[in-house]
DNA sequence: AATGAATGAGCGTTCATTCAT
DNA sequence: CATGAATGAACGCTCATTCAT
């Protein structure tokens, strides 16, 4: 046998006899480096929860070595805050681009409304992280600072929206807007978190463009029609 | 190492027309065993997620040895399985108390709402079982026979509430029984499985007695002002 | 839920629904179960070797609890030691039948060569059996007072067969019968006992009725022509 | 780079009589590491067959990690074929020494007799991890790419010697080089293979240096006085 | 004679993490 | 900045055996 190696190890990035190799994985970009451990771990954590997440999946999905996810970011817990503090981050940032306080009221909410639909459609992955952070009693978010001050703007928004309409005349007034925010992640969240058992329960396909494009017209009504007022 | 946590495991009684036992731990009375180690998994997992549940602690807290959750319950998996079969037959068999289609269909509906929201309030354990099984994409129930069934009646009863309503004037026509179920299940579902998460981003206690009865108040207020024709 | 059943039993041999039974494995005859046992031990041990062997699959395969397993053999090894006596008892008694002094030399060199292809052709799992034996140094023969006085007849009858052809002036004289009688089982025992490993070195089907022809063939002209006299 | 020679070049650390080591493990060696766990991975399965050895105690012989021996050979059963693969390697590294096309051919036959004899008396394990490979099935060999193509060389030098022997007129013709390589491991493997049960059915010491010496001329004279043409 | 229930010890394997270079 | 080697503790699971009936 000619060198020695681990039985499973990852392929061998260069041939062996090879002349010179051009480092096709930019080694010493610390930036770089990082950024894929973290969209690594995001993935390993969407996919198997903080439990059943395995650093050594992390580390080879990422083509890092497993110590430098140690010397980035401390250690498991710490690394899933990071991912979760990334997803808030992202949601939030494109919670931004809504500019609901731009648009007719009754708009906005349809806005709202069809925007945390998609959002969650396209990152399924953001539900299971919030799943995990809530498993374990949000203790990971009780060590972040950054995620409180997030969301405040965007509750002002919706509570900005909400006024407007009641002044025109179209909304009932007294709606929390964090109430009716949660509530619209709610309606969206459940339907998507749980589409598996939903789906083996109703026996139905609820990803179908028809079922989807149904459960969107439903949450619609439901929210406005809760708003209106007659 | 060697302790028995009080928490799930002892205090059931012997209602077998047995004169009376005085050994805390019945040997040799299989249906308790099995019964014990159910029980004691239901906790294990809801704690802690399928991953992150422990073979050891749930054989601990059931006051059991390590080998009889095998010989009862095969492996893991369909401890969990079995843990989530459970726990659908007792939600369902709640449902069921609830006689509805007894009752005028607005009233109906305020019943059911308040309902779902006392139980996931009581049972914080099942939302946990159901985040487990969606993560692992549905496959321990596509296993069971049993839950497929059980659903049915209870969508057939939103059905004849929603009917009665639209046929005596006060509801709108054309809601899907489907749709509202999921969606009151959704509205209390996630502000109570983010609980964590939610009051961390939002620095609310959702739990005080004032703000569980404003999100009692919201959610049957969306609901019926949906459902209402004006 | 009904009845406390261990999760992967063996079938049940009567239907749920059946009336009666009429009891298709004879109960209560002890002789009967223990030879099922030791049928099935044999069976076990020769599959799997004395460490690789499970006493549940023995207790399955005889269709017995367990527990007779133990209450006829005692444990494990007394069990092994009880099918290893029983498989040279076997031979023993096969060995009996050949009446060797009643041929011509030569002759009775072949059929004893042929007798001992032949019986570890029809009864590998004795092979398997003499290296579990072997494997732990033989202690289980050891506690045996019955195998050692099962000497082999083969070894007067070899001698007396060896003296006839020596007096005929066919066969060479100073042969010792015990070292002749281990190098005709030894030219069968491993060819056949390391089939796996041989075939798979040499790449030959060493079973082909062709290779079986030629292996019998040469260890008669080996064991004779050692034998003849010139 | 060195190679990796298992078992073969690796020298002793500590000889048995020496007084002190200086340092009894060398640390972040992987090599040594490697080769120490393959020497007690041999030694287990040698004593205990494949079934019976032990993961645990073939990390402590070996003064390893438990969890290094899954680092270098994937798992039990690997590790097992690494060592089968290493004992073949050891034995052809012997036989290639012989040089048999250079002698006399009678000469030669008795060299490859008594190597035979010699190598099995001074490597018991090899005969019980060959045992173990066939009472699997030999299903660990199937997986190795190696051991397929190390014997056809010494195949062709006994080959060269039989025809030598026949074109000089003392060896007989037709005679099988393959068939004759297998009886003579076959009267030396069967004979110390199963030297505790043959020692306690015939009631001698089989190890004695007079039986060892008794032994080694039989088969020579068996062999010898096969291939000789009278 | 026969059985289902129960057990402690130990199985092969994997975990998150750290060391030495 | 980066890596392969190493670790102790635990993982889910199975073992031969015994208990109570």
């Amino acid at each position: 046998m000619a060198s020695v190696k681990p039985a499973a190890g990852k392929p061998r990035k260069t041939p062996k006899g090879a002349a010179r190799q051009p480092t096709p994985k930019p080694t010493r970009d610390p930036e770089r480096t990082r950024a894929r451990i973290l969209d690594a771990a995001k993935a390993e954590f969407a996919a198997h929860g903080l439990g059943g997440a395995r650093v050594d999946r992390i580390a080879a999905n990422a083509d890092a070595n497993k110590r430098m996810l140690y010397y980035y970011f401390g250690n498991k817990d710490d690394l899933f805050l990071a991912v979760l503090e990334g997803a808030y981050a992202h949601i939030r940032d494109a919670e931004k681009e809504l500019r609901l306080t731009e648009i007719d009221p009754p708009e906005a909410i349809r806005r709202l409304v069809a925007f945390t639909w998609e959002y969650y459609l396209e990152h399924p992955e953001f539900m299971n992280l919030l799943n995990s952070a809530n498993l374990h009693q949000g203790r990971h978010l009780k060590k972040s600072a950054k995620v409180r001050t997030m969301h405040s703007p965007f509750v002002a928004m919706i509570e900005e929206v909400l006024e407007r309409g009641r002044k025109s005349g179209v909304f009932r007034a007294g709606v929390d807007p964090v109430q009716l925010y949660i509530s619209i992640a709610a309606l969206t969240y459940f339907y998507l978190g749980n589409k598996f058992t939903l789906s083996e329960i109703f026996g139905r396909d609820l990803l179908s463009p028809r079922a989807k494009a149904e459960r969107l017209g439903h949450m619609g009504e439901l929210v406005l029609g809760f708003l209106f007022k007659h």
